[in-house]
DNA sequence: ATTAAAGGTTACCGATCGGTACACTTTGTA
DNA sequence: TACAAAGTGTACCGATCGGTAACCTTTAAT
């Protein structure tokens, strides 16, 4: 049971479909850019499906811990933390391959509500949501759940508007839009 | 130069892409729902893409022409305006076959900054911005250009998590949070 | 040293992809 | 009635799709 090739796999194979999309990418091209036999890959995972959900539970693993971490690097009070997620998403966009939310990305192309892809990327919104609650109900906020939910519309919004790129700084609008919002 | 023909072809792409997606939806999928030959697809469409542009553009005006004629028709003043854009997207979201905004896909499915269908789902969203930062300016609001980002950002944000599906009544809550941002 | 799991190589499967060739029929108009 | 535009049917192209069969090599623990 050692982790080596087929971590591998799942990190490349993300790095890939992050790139490319998901209907995108072929397995073939998989092989070319990992450098991994295609049988031993379906020794790993029986079908593609398969493979790319373990590529979002990767994900969503890495997204949370880091934007976790960042708000709370950035910040002190949970209130203070909630404001900072804006400017931990403005770094996100900055970076050289930003291409979107990949689950966002995911649930478009995989679009029934009861596809398990479709319903992996709606737990990780879910659980983003449980944890901004959490914060918000540290912070003191009256109708937490509501302002967690508010929030999470802004950075949803920041994030396909920062993708489309037919604005300058939405991270920056939605830091100043969630100021308004809570009160400063 | 009848309209017939191609304008079907165009509208009933339209709805396979909606629903189905872009790469999922083959050209022979195509030709089964839309009983229109491939021959003559390819005489109206030089390529897919082609075909894919000129249902992005269809898509634009029917979408832009609906949600500005039904802000008008709930609200008088163009304050009350913006703040029924919320519940011209609550009416969206509760149609049957709702399945997100196309343009968000769009650009999910193709990434490329530089790909014409990327530049074409843009300029959509552009556009919705010019529209509400002169509606917030004939409102009087300070900041009109400020304000208008962050009502859309409000709005995509709404748009996806309907989509996702982990919330009850995001439109709502975009409204309460846009309701804030004006200062009621 | 043995052995079993993991990984690799090559070749292949039927289905579908976007797109085309060619010959034919319908349709609107002059 | 003649004629061109628009549309159709069928068959096909090479490439790629997701997935598999059979066989060989590396690796690591016993």
């Amino acid at each position: 049971m050692r982790p080596t090739k087929r971590d591998e796999l799942v990190q490349k194979a993300l790095q890939a479909f992050y790139r490319s999309g998901f209907h995108a990418t072929g397995m073939d091209k998989l092989v070319e850019e990992t450098g991994i036999s295609k049988t031993s890959m379906y020794k790993h995972f029986r079908t593609k499906e398969d493979l790319i959900l373990a590529v979002l539970r990767l994900r969503d693993e890495h997204f949370r811990n880091w934007l976790y971490r960042r708000m709370e690097d950035l910040a002190g009070t949970p209130k203070d933390q909630l404001i900072a997620m804006f400017d931990a998403l403005e770094e996100w966009f900055g970076e050289p391959g930003y291409k979107g939310c990949m689950f966002i990305k995911a649930s478009s192309e995989y679009q029934d509500a009861a596809h398990p892809i479709h319903k992996q990327s709606a737990d990780h919104k879910r659980m983003l949501e449980v944890h901004m609650t959490e914060l918000a109900e540290k912070a003191g906020l009256p109708e937490p759940g509501a302002i967690a939910r508010q929030l999470l519309l802004l950075k949803e919004g920041a994030i396909v508007t920062a993708h489309l790129g037919h604005t300058d700084h939405p991270a920056q609008d939605a830091k100043a839009a969630a100021l308004r919002l809570l009160g400063d």
